[in-house]
DNA sequence: TTGAAAGCGCTACCAT
DNA sequence: ATGGTAGCGCTTTCAA
């Protein structure tokens, strides 16, 4: 059924139709009724072409997914972040379409979704440091918001960002608090953005506290188990071993609570270990963990809200959004806290 | 630029630059080269409303994922199978539309999806036991296919699975192997297909072996981290306690790790445990973890594949493709193996 | 091999 | 408060 089929069968004009189920308020509330209620019986929805093609908007939000083909996995907690935006967009009458773009030409990628009408902005995901696709979307002129943000970039642009460098700076404090002055960084891949700034926030915390550097202790890769499994092991076999390791993903932890547990060592209380993750959710109602989470309220929470700054965007082009930095939060387990024979050890270094 | 702006440049008729863009036989090899040159260098695109109005086909993918708001996480290897689907959907110039749908009225839904044509087809994720969506769409007429299967539906419909029962079988019959007789399921939630499945294939394994199946061993429950920690701990604290542990996902075995660690028992020494994950991205390259993959050639190929089933479907809406059973891969890792220490105490037993 | 024109279903402007 | 109608940009049929 289609509105001109609908209106015939109501004996009103299309336009009418159109206007009453498009909530203007030039229609009486009594057609209006009738013709919500025809429509409800009829099933009827309007077609989203058409009405792409008549208003010049396609409702539809794009999120763009860079994923090289080679060896890249995609976070977990974009599964999450997605779902969080696309409570948003369910609300506003948006649709969420997905693109996984795998080294492909992006330029004309971005372009396209631009000139097709295919969406009326845009989610960049997963920024690189100095990331080139921020300038390109500027210079072409779609509105988009950036989750998470890339440094060295000129251009003005809205994001919302984990203030990783704080949660590093704190977590490496929270560490050198206990006593420890060997700390191992196992970190995610050097371009990416979060990393360099994660990296930041441990390297000044260590300054500040007059601490040496040791460029040994930090590694970067892609977060899998092994790697946390490998490079913790590679450490536990040096002389001037590290005391605690600060992991930035949880599934690379996950090695290097292996590797610790095989040397027989405890966590806890031979070594410290603590775990950042952007999101609880696995860990719900989990008090003795050591944690360090980014996102408060989950970053379910934080989709939603970047999806409301994008539709806010698009609503006043002229406006850009204010972006937003989310604050770390702390949680502290029992086995990252200074267990007796750990207190000896670091207290005789 | 549109058609008719291009068209005008060329000196052709919009009929002519269209066929010669869509790559209709009729147009001279000539002609052809002159106008695909001339889109590239205008960069024009089709607008996509029109071009639905026109045709009538969306040339979008739906993805529908059910989440309630309550609590109910994101599994994190749907990620990796979209992206598996996505590529697909961009070599064959389909758009993926994700739909997160939570608790609302569904039938509405996936009612207004086809009638707004929004979408060409679908695809069901998280299928439950006697899903009613599947005898729903069958209605509708929407071609789709579902990531897994539904028990106890009338309806034929497409769908991808692994072989959730045999793996779960084999697996529990690895660890009858071993000498194991108390074996502890540590499942996802009861309503969940592949749970079922799951459950099903461990029980089936125990009867044939004749070894009591045991209520208490099984729980269902949403995977967190937590459930893994607190099930593992009680099942830890009970007399007869359980020598193995069949876990049902990653999470949920780093909590059981933990509460095994942490009672000081030793993994493959005191207690072994088996994993079961969909993917092993996670733990690439990683030779001695107890996992039980299931998908081979991971979630992201089988994504791929589902998609290309899907496409396969619309283009022949009579002939419904196949569907694919996954066989299921066991990795054996050290720690899973029979430690001396565990021989005797099983010998005993 | 090319072109003219109808029409997809809707919105929005202009009338009334 | 309601209706007539042009037009969004494309594909597709028919004609040449």
């Amino acid at each position: 059924m289609n509105l001109k089929e609908l209106s015939e069968t109501l004996g009103l004009s299309p336009t009418t139709v159109s206007r009453a189920l498009n909530g203007y308020p030039e229609v009486s509330e009594r057609t209006r009724r009738r013709v919500v209620e025809a429509a409800a019986a009829h099933n009827y929805s309007p077609n989203s072409g058409a009405r792409r093609l008549a208003t010049g908007r396609s409702m539809a939000i794009g999120h763009v997914l860079p994923l090289s083909t080679q060896h890249e996995m995609v976070n977990p907690i974009f599964a999450d972040f997605i779902a969080g935006a696309g409570e948003t967009y369910a609300k506003s009458g948006y649709d969420l379409v997905l693109s996984v773009i795998s080294d492909r030409d992006e330029e004309g990628f971005y372009r396209e979704l631009s000139t097709r009408g295919t969406v009326d902005g845009l989610v960049v995901h997963g920024p690189r440091i100095a990331d080139p696709r921020i300038a390109m979307l500027n210079q072409i002129g779609l509105p988009f918001v950036v989750h998470g943000r890339s440094s060295e970039v000129e251009v003005e642009y809205s994001w919302l960002d984990i203030n990783n460098r704080r949660a590093f700076f704190r977590a490496t404090n929270f560490l050198l608090d206990l006593g420890h002055r060997r700390i191992a960084l196992v970190n995610g891949l050097s371009d990416m953005d979060f990393a360099r700034r994660r990296y930041l926030g441990y390297r000044s915390a260590l300054e500040e506290r007059g601490v040496a550097f040791d460029p040994k202790l930090v590694s970067h890769e892609e977060m899998t188990e092994n790697y946390g499994y490998e490079t913790a092991r590679r450490h536990l076999a040096t002389v001037d071993r590290p005391t605690a390791f600060l992991v930035s993903s949880i599934i690379a932890a996950i090695g290097v609570r292996r590797a610790i547990s095989e040397l027989g060592l405890k966590m806890g209380h031979d070594i410290s270990v603590v775990i950042h993750d952007d999101d609880l959710s696995y860990f719900r109602n989990t008090g003795d963990v050591p944690i360090f989470t980014s996102v408060r309220s989950s970053v379910r929470q934080a989709g939603k809200r970047l999806a409301e700054m994008l539709i806010d965007a698009i609503g006043n082009p002229d406006q850009p959004p204010q972006s937003v930095l989310l604050e770390a939060e702390l949680t502290v387990g029992q086995s990252t806290g200074p267990a007796p024979a750990m207190r000896r050890v670091l207290e005789q270094g």
